[in-house]
DNA sequence: CTGAAAGCGCTTACAG
DNA sequence: CTGAAAGCGCTTACAG
């Protein structure tokens, strides 16, 4: 968990100033808002709802008394009382990478802008099938209205269950059940796009780095996708099998040898991070990108990519997270009517300064 | 919201399967439990908590109910029963920030391994403070027993009203408010550490870019902190005034004129997206690192940053991570006696290929 | 070991 | 426009 070992030092420790300042205090109640305030329960309620007509003195008394008590309303109660949270949940898979990182700003964004409240769930990485079980779960105890799936590991028959009790939308993986509303990327639709660029700047011989389905689905799409594409056109694929999620130095050796020996002029990456790496592990091996190897990676997401100068296929992130809030928002209004469907959005090529054309034949 | 122009292309659909596939039936309720099992509600209510005994029998044909209904406990009820969500809630920045992600991350880890159910909550960024009290008020309405402020924008103001009702628990910012309990960098020790190594490298004039404190009260911090330690130790500063939050070109094109004049031979950033920039800058200008300047930034946390070899200031994010959940859990079980402290941990240095001897001086 | 009942903090017909 | 009362789905003394 912690392999920081300043983590182990003592820290500077400031003490402050006194104990808790205040009085532990009960939190302020509707009734005692009612009370301080001279009306029923359910003339605060009928203010705070803003729905129902309130004579204006009281309106003023009512508002008056719950600033003063700093009166936020039990939203369990009230969800209670409603059969309805007003929540919208997101389970999401990995906050730490820059792509998850993103979908959960967008997705939190547009949520905002629709008045869903959206809450976040991420499954602890550890034990990572029961894991997601127990979020869901918690997400499900909150009575979510909705839930956002932006996780890979949880299977059709974990949110079967759950399927005709609250709105669904998978967002952002390739693989939708089909009783799930799916908004994702056109992996496809990438690979061909990657694919095309490298034909476009002059390269035949190509290798690809062809993650395992086992390991990734996206990332095993991609890499068919962008053979498939290849092998259309007529050009000659190279394939170098990757079963690891973590990038693996391997490969990049590997890569980095036929190239050397003139059996590749480019290389095609199903990830911005493999591609780095074999970026790093080129140059530190004296190969000169582009001018002995044109490298294109997939993703787009990275702030450090630009300023690498990476020739990638950036996904469409923002407009997956709209999309799938706008569906949210029309399953929340009228749940039956909406057949269920799987959108796929593209993204956009990234030329980069990885990309040139193919070194001229060795000798 | 959305810049991405592919956005705006029809999405491929794929119509799929058949409407919802269930009846949308009402999710059970204990009562339902209840019946099926032949018990009264308490009885279920029992066996849930596995705290009361309850005979083999009854509780198998419990349990049996429970799995067949798919119940799942209804947390609003439970918590307004027992006025006690067991929920802890996360305010959090901004999940596009790979060093926020990284604390999501790891809070969530530890929170899980402590058993407190962390749910997270982001403010949407656009009018950040007024944002950041709705986020905040959302969290109060689900009745938090505690709160993780992983956030800078909110004043000590917006949350003295609710110290009293909840403990709240400062996590990964500098500035803190004397009833609340702090738990971050020690960025003047960070600061120190980058300017240490520069002196070590034998460098006697550096530019540091300094961030105005209206900013970034963290990046500020650190730049004073490594100018002082700079100056302290005989060497010549030039400072350059950052007052964007924004990355500006143009302080990296002024740095690197510097360079040229033979002004500075090293150059401190206060963040690693910074050192980048400037990075980028110097080497498409000509210049070579370390070379001809030798350049350290902060932070540590994006994984590109090991493959482009950028010394800098790993922050112990970890450390915070896990000391923060600890005081949390300390604070739930006995609130009033734990004394409120700030606490700062301290990272540490990752030397790079960024960084050199001084270049010989130029005649 | 088990059940009846009160209560948690709200909302919402139903009557005024 | 406003209040009394029932009910949302649980838990937990209190009695057996």
């Amino acid at each position: 968990m912690n392999d920081n070992p300043a983590a182990i030092e003592r820290p500077t420790a400031y003490p402050t100033a006194a104990e808790s300042p205040k009085v532990v205090g009960q939190t302020p109640t509707m009734d005692d808002v009612a009370r301080s305030a001279s009306v029923s329960r359910a003339t605060v309620s009928r203010v705070l709802a803003g729905t129902a007509r309130v004579s204006d003195s009281t309106q003023d008394r009512v508002l008056r008394a719950i600033k003063d008590l700093g009166y936020v309303p039990n939203r369990m109660a009230q969800s209670l009382a409603t059969r309805s949270s007003g929540l919208v949940g997101l389970l999401l898979r990995d906050p730490r990478k820059a792509a998850y990182g993103l979908l959960h700003s967008e997705l939190q964004q547009v949520s905002d802008r629709e008045n869903l409240q959206l809450i976040t769930v991420v499954p602890s990485s550890s034990e990572a099938s029961s894991a997601e079980k127990r979020a869901l779960q918690r997400l499900l105890g909150l009575r979510v209205d909705g839930l956002f799936v932006a996780t890979g590991v949880i299977g059709p028959e974990d949110l079967a269950p759950f399927l005709s009790v609250v709105p669904v939308v998978s967002v952002g993986r390739p693989e939708a059940h089909d009783g799930v509303y799916g908004v994702s990327y056109d992996e496809v639709a990438h690979g061909q796009m990657a694919a095309d660029l490298l034909l476009r700047h002059g390269h035949r011989d190509i290798a690809v780095l062809a993650t395992a389905s086992s390991v990734s689905v996206p990332e095993s799409m991609r890499a068919e996708a962008i053979m498939a594409r290849l092998l259309e056109r007529g050009a000659t694929v190279h394939p170098v099998r990757a079963t690891t999620f973590g990038i693996g130095a391997e490969h990049s050796h590997r890569i980095a040898d036929m190239v050397r020996e003139g059996t590749i002029t480019a290389v095609a990456f199903p990830t911005d991070d493999r591609a780095l790496d074999f970026l790093t592990i080129a140059r530190k091996s004296g190969l000169q990108v582009p001018a002995d190897v044109s490298v294109i990676g997939m993703d787009g997401i990275s702030p450090a990519m630009g300023m690498i100068g990476l020739a990638t296929v950036r996904i469409p992130i923002e407009a997956v997270a709209d999309r799938a809030v706008t569906v949210m928002g029309d399953l929340l209004e009228h749940r039956e009517s909406l057949p269920i469907r799987h959108e796929r959005f593209r993204g956009h090529v990234v030329d980069g300064a990885t990309l040139g054309p193919p070194p001229r034949k060795r000798s």
